[in-house]
DNA sequence: AATTTAATTGCAAACGTTTGCGGGAACGTT
DNA sequence: AACGTTCCCGCAAACGTTTGCAATTAAATT
């Protein structure tokens, strides 16, 4: 039903009897073209509903005005307001967006720039699959075109690289729960020493030495997953010890839920007894009671500002460039960490 | 950097000396060429890391591989599942896809229409902007390539629509609180007219009436926005009635927690004295205290249909059918419909 | 040895667009 | 009248690929 009656520059020049080349410098706005005759063109492809082939367009010019996007997973909230932030300005800038999700396998990771690589993407924006271990893929991608990492990074891969300031954001939380007197600070992180966990952890060192207190490594714990199942399970075992902690932090917004129902259940008062601290804002933070005190990560930013570079890569045709880029966070104190009433 | 080192056929015929046409169709397996040849061009194809412009090839088989898909909003957990849904099915069948926000802004959205047209890309899935009322460009475009609604549906759009049941889904919701015993049931609704809270109104009243419970107007209550702000205050509009409902069946699972908070914070218990059932099975619905009975909608299954069903239209280039795809629904019953402790 | 057949491969056109270059008409300048 | 400008416009090549058809070679048949 489609294919037959699509309007080209061919079909509008025969129409007018002029050339193809005329109707095409016509809608470009040529100078070279007679006002009449741009008049003309523009009312005749407007009539027969022209629009340009992008992939002659394209073709032709190398260029697809398309970047790819590749994401762990996209249903994780924060990772969408990344998106939102990267097509919102991707569009500001005429730039249409390819999202692909590796589900935190480094093979579907590797398939998919392949993929964006044969599509011909202008440039490539990458958060990385947890497992990340072979980096050729990417590598060879970074050799053909502009790629830029973001969220989740290596310094494996000598490129422009997003973040947020992951050290800084664990630092000011375990300070303000120091600030508030407590004194012995529980954290919960990942096993597998990720990116985003390590420099989260070092923020927590370092408010715990700025502050001279010592490292007690049993009231560090870890998880594979930091899911709300942990968070319980690593809730009870913080309680049933003989020296309780009176804060937790945990790296993640469901841990710490996962802590807050378990001292719930347990009748332990929050943030009297223990006070609570997560990490990434999730809308859940504000559902569970009491609600909980959290750094916002400003993931809207971070998609804008990881466009922007990629932007300029693909632009100017430089080397690449490998700095890292660290976008600040809030930290958002709710009850979780303070008597409001 | 990038351009200069692309290999293409022409270079790979070169190096070889053959002509273009058999690289081709070398690359392609076709039975025309001989083996030993084919393993040549295989063989320095992987050498130069040849990878095929699908510009040209698009650009010549008016085929792109690629489909794109407009939601309103990104960031709501349920449509993550939808993008999940289609993308995986999508990629299983070599399928690229291009993700579009239409932001609920119905000028938006037909912009998007717009470049995905541009964009040639295979067929599109759509799911309406909120406050659509001008269907011109969709109906435009339904006319040019295969276009299928999914959620967000108008009966105004001849098409394939794939949707939850939603009528069934209410119908169901509110079934279960009646045979629980409750005989006074409120409904939190939109106040706008929309497709799904129109649908989900109707299972409400099929419910009421098949029970022979008469339709009270005080407590069907509506709001622009059902929010879990909208719930709060919808909830204390309900207690403070002289004669309160003992339940609650709220369209959304934030409205729902909403009135959970009120109910909390007034102590009232929860179900005993009024129960509540929400629409979405969000992650929020089990953080809430008392876990939230509400209706599971299956994202990533509706994804996957409405991609199966506009693949067999991409395929068959037949005439457009308008039949709508009903997915079934999960209701899940928690603690704040039934006695749990 | 001459002819047919089969197996490989190359030629060239086509897809829709952009763009450097050249050409004709109209006008103004010597 | 001859020349130079300026203004419009068309020709044709190019982008990388696929594919119908023709061409070449080798093998098989007579």
């Amino acid at each position: 039903m489609s294919k037959k009656n699509i309007t080209t520059l061919k079909k509008i020049a025969t129409e007018l009897g002029v050339s193809i080349s005329t109707v095409s410098r016509a809608l470009s706005n040529h100078p070279d073209i007679s006002d009449e005759t741009k008049q003309r063109v523009n009312e005749t492809a407007k009539r027969l509903h022209y629009v340009p082939n992008l992939f002659a367009k394209g073709f032709r010019s190398h260029k697809t005005s398309t970047i790819g996007v590749i994401v762990p997973d996209i249903s994780h909230y924060f990772t969408s307001t990344l998106l939102k932030g990267i097509m919102q300005e991707a569009e500001l800038n005429g730039y249409k967006v390819i999202v692909s999700e590796s589900r935190n396998n480094e093979y579907k990771q590797a398939e998919m720039l392949q993929t964006m690589n044969q599509f011909g993407v202008d440039g490539i924006l990458l958060s990385l699959a947890r497992t990340t271990t072979n980096f050729d893929e990417i590598l060879n991608t970074l050799a053909i075109r502009p790629l830029i990492l973001f969220d989740k990074v290596s310094t494996k891969v000598p490129c422009t690289q997003v973040v947020i300031d992951e050290e800084d954001a664990a630092f000011r939380a375990v300070q303000h729960l120091i600030q508030l007197g407590k004194k012995r600070i529980a954290i919960i992180k990942e096993t597998e020493k990720s990116f985003n966990s390590e420099m989260r952890y070092l923020g927590y060192l370092r408010a715990l030495k700025t502050n001279n207190i010592e490292l007690d490594e049993s009231i560090v714990l870890s998880s594979e997953d930091i899911s709300m199942q942990q968070g319980k399970r690593l809730g009870t075992v913080l309680i049933s010890m003989k020296n309780r902690p009176d804060a937790v932090f945990a790296i993640t917004d469901s841990a710490a839920i996962g802590v807050i129902k378990t001292l719930n259940k347990n009748k332990i008062s929050i943030p009297s007894e223990i006070a609570v601290v997560g990490f990434s804002n999730n809308i859940s933070s504000i559902i569970i009671e009491p609600k909980l005190t959290t750094i916002d990560q400003p993931g809207n930013k971070i998609g804008e500002i990881a466009f922007r570079y990629l932007l300029e890569e693909i632009n100017n045709d430089t080397q690449i460039s490998n700095k890292t880029i660290e976008i600040k966070t809030n930290l958002i104190v709710r009850d979780s960490s303070f008597k409001s009433d």
